[in-house]
DNA sequence: ATGACTTCCTTAGGAAGA
């Protein structure tokens, strides 16, 4: 059977970590993988090393902070939107839409939201809003559709390694946990949930306490599939290697494999 | 606990991440 593998990679800067996302991307050999925290701009984005390596991509870049890209092995992603619509005074680069191998891939970068309360959570959740009235056209849509990318939303309890130092976080705030679900009421498919329904999934380890080293971690990347989409789906996981290296990412690599038809 | 660790932008230290 042939599979599309569909990958979502916080690379928390990909001029300094442009070494692991091509030993990734030679190893792995995703499809098509959405990246988020490029923390650089337009011109800064390491475009021939990604052709190089046999890669198609697109890209929303911005200096210091944020940033996303698409990017599609073989092929240049056919671009549908830049930006969430009603979100055209929003200065963050959060979000980019393009047709690739036959899907639409939203490939989005939630605001954080820290501190809260305050100015940034509500950002957060003005955010989120714009992103669920966008998801239910999309869901409606006919096509396969995934929203693949970091959510900056711990969904529930199973996935973190324990809640004790994170109560007042922005991430498993009930207002976001809240809209989250609002948004899987629209009928998506949380796949790495879907795939384990019982295991302790993270894809997230800060780079304090040893975290990493004690797999204290969170489950903030998501891969959200319509109804479309939601009955090819074969497999998914977390790359954990990558998070191993020296000078890693804090996010891991998050992937789905869906059926294609012939 | 205004912490810890890391990058960016720019070369000393603040902002931001989660």
């Amino acid at each position: 059977m042939n599979l599309l593998k569909i990958a979502t990679f916080n690379i928390n800067g990909i001029r300094a970590r442009l070494h692991i996302l091509l030993e990734w991307l030679e190893r792995e050999a995703p499809d098509v993988v959405c990246l988020q925290e490029l923390k650089a701009t337009d011109l800064a984005f390491p475009i021939g090393d990604i052709r190089d390596a046999g890669y198609g991509a697109i890209w929303q870049g911005q200096s210091s902070w944020n940033g996303v890209a698409i990017l599609a092995k073989g092929m240049d992603p056919l671009e549908i939107r830049r930006g969430l619509p009603g979100n055209e005074q929003d200065s963050h680069s959060r979000y980019l839409e393009a047709a690739v191998h036959g899907v639409i891939v939203g490939c989005l970068y939630l605001p954080n939201g820290n501190p809260q309360p305050g100015p940034k959570f509500d950002y957060k959740l003005a955010w989120f809003e714009k992103l669920i009235e966008h998801a239910a056209g999309l869901y409606d849509s006919g096509h396969p559709v995934v929203l693949a990318g970091d959510y900056n939303v711990i969904p529930t309890d199973e996935d973190i390694y324990n809640t004790r130092s994170w109560l007042k976080d922005a991430l498993l705030q009930p207002e976001s946990r809240e809209c989250f679900q609002r948004l899987l009421a629209q009928g998506w498919t949380d796949a790495l949930r879907a795939r384990y329904p019982d295991e302790r999934i993270y894809t997230f380890w800060d780079y304090f306490r040893k975290h990493w080293q004690t797999n204290s971690g969170l489950r903030i990347d998501h891969l959200l599939l319509n109804a479309k989409l939601a009955p090819r789906l074969k497999n998914a996981g977390v790359d954990r290697w990558p998070r191993d290296l020296p000078h890693a990412s804090d996010h891991a690599p998050t992937w789905i494999e869906l059926a294609i038809d012939e």
